[in-house]
DNA sequence: TTATAATATGAACAATGTTCATTATATTTG
DNA sequence: CAAATATAATGAACATTGTTCATATTATAA
């Protein structure tokens, strides 16, 4: 019995310990994740150095390697915050939309925004090279699925409403990703088309494109109007030193 | 009279001499351009430092500065002679299949196949930051332009066929290159899809959905069926480090 | 052959990521 | 409460990066 309260009591105490422990680091690790993120937000992942984030956050740069593995490990933390920081700004640019497929090209348009909005975010998420990624593939994966979770309420409204054949739906999710991705690529890392407007006229025709021009059903290809951009964005910036 | 010969002389002598000079500074940069191009195909980007190449090119570092601005200026000369080579890749790999579509969409693979081959040089073309591209638009166009240069013929003679509707030809263009380019972002730098023939499956099906399914014309987003790939590809080194 | 111009070179600097012995702080023990 | 011990923060140090510059070497001129 007393061996029995023992234990007990030596499991709690140990447990308080390794909790607060756990809450102490997890402050730190957040002091030194939330600089990073302010980081790349705002110079984007060139401004981020190991000293850089160790000011930020008020700290000498050698800590951060009690806290982390490498920078490339306190980078890739990062990732899952934006993809949910993407998420809730997609859904409060787009909640006045029509559910359906306005609301899911309105989707689509929202997460471009996001990443022209933050240019640094699209380096971290498609352009960074990170060193081993053999333990990060949960990372990879979510990054991988990034534009699929945006949309994901859209695609199964349309899908239960027969707004799309569900056989198609897969391929479409794929045309719209690789499109997506190939125009941020260009427009973000090699200016291309050189102007914002340029931009927004050709993302609204592809999406037009590939989703169907009128609203309700998806059409397969059709002459697609140069609508005119449907967001604006104000603070593009294109990110090359 | 006098006075005119010598002047003959003197210019003759000096444009020698200025030729002269620029056989040899050609000569060395020619050393520095090879020994580049060397390495950014085989450890790709990341292998490329200024000590690794003059070493590659049998010179000093510090060298290579009295015939480049910087390692920037060095990198980017080898981006015009990679696009002659992938012209050069692509004609070869695509000079047995008829004309018309199919030898488009043949393009479009090899194309693909070109920087499956040798990724450094993916990198270089879309991901690569490089500082100070004021005075480089015509490189960037270059690289912007890459994918329809390699495509121009067969565009020319599908539209003179009437194999296409001209008034499509922009907008299928475009489409071909941001999926294109999309697809090798995320297979070469976020290993997605997993495996090369599910990747090769996704491109063609792509490819189908976009110029069509059947040969002869552009249909409009048809049914894509999953083709087996019609280029195999030994050597993908997804390069990461 | 000597004087001069051209060019190849490595030392030096700043900035990078990372490691590690040392200092400083917090906790446990007597 | 004081001393001993464990924990954590730190900057010196190293290797590697791009770039500059004074110097050494080589080629050309007189």
């Amino acid at each position: 019995m007393n061996n029995v309260h023992y234990i007990c009591t030596v499991n709690l105490i140990l447990e308080i310990m390794v909790s607060n422990k756990s809450i102490q680091e997890q402050r730190m690790k957040g002091y030194f994740i939330q600089a990073t993120k302010d980081i790349l937000k705002g110079e984007g992942l060139k401004g981020v150095s190991v000293r850089n984030i160790a000011q930020q956050a008020g700290y000498s740069y050698s800590t951060i390697y009690n806290y982390f593995k490498d920078v490339n490990d306190l980078v890739f933390v990062c990732i899952s915050d934006f993809q949910k920081e993407c998420e809730s700004f997609v859904a409060e640019q787009t909640k006045e939309k029509p559910q359906g497929i306005d609301r899911l090209k309105a989707t689509v348009v929202s997460y471009v925004n996001y990443f022209l909005e933050y240019p640094g975010i699209f380096d971290l998420f498609y352009l960074a090279k990170v060193g081993d990624f053999g333990h990060k593939a949960a990372t990879i994966d979510l990054i991988n699925g990034s534009l699929d979770a945006v949309c994901e309420k859209e695609w199964n409204y349309c899908a239960s409403h027969g707004l799309v054949k569900v056989e198609e739906v897969e391929r479409i999710k794929a045309q719209l990703r690789y499109t997506v991705i190939g125009m941020l690529l260009l427009y973000l890392n090699r200016r291309f088309p050189s102007s914002y407007s340029e931009f927004m006229s050709q993302l609204t025709m592809q999406i037009n494109a590939i989703l169907g021009n009128e609203e309700g059903t998806v059409k397969a290809v059709p002459d697609a109007t140069q609508s005119s951009s449907l967001v604006q964005n104000s603070l593009i910036s294109v990110n090359i030193r």
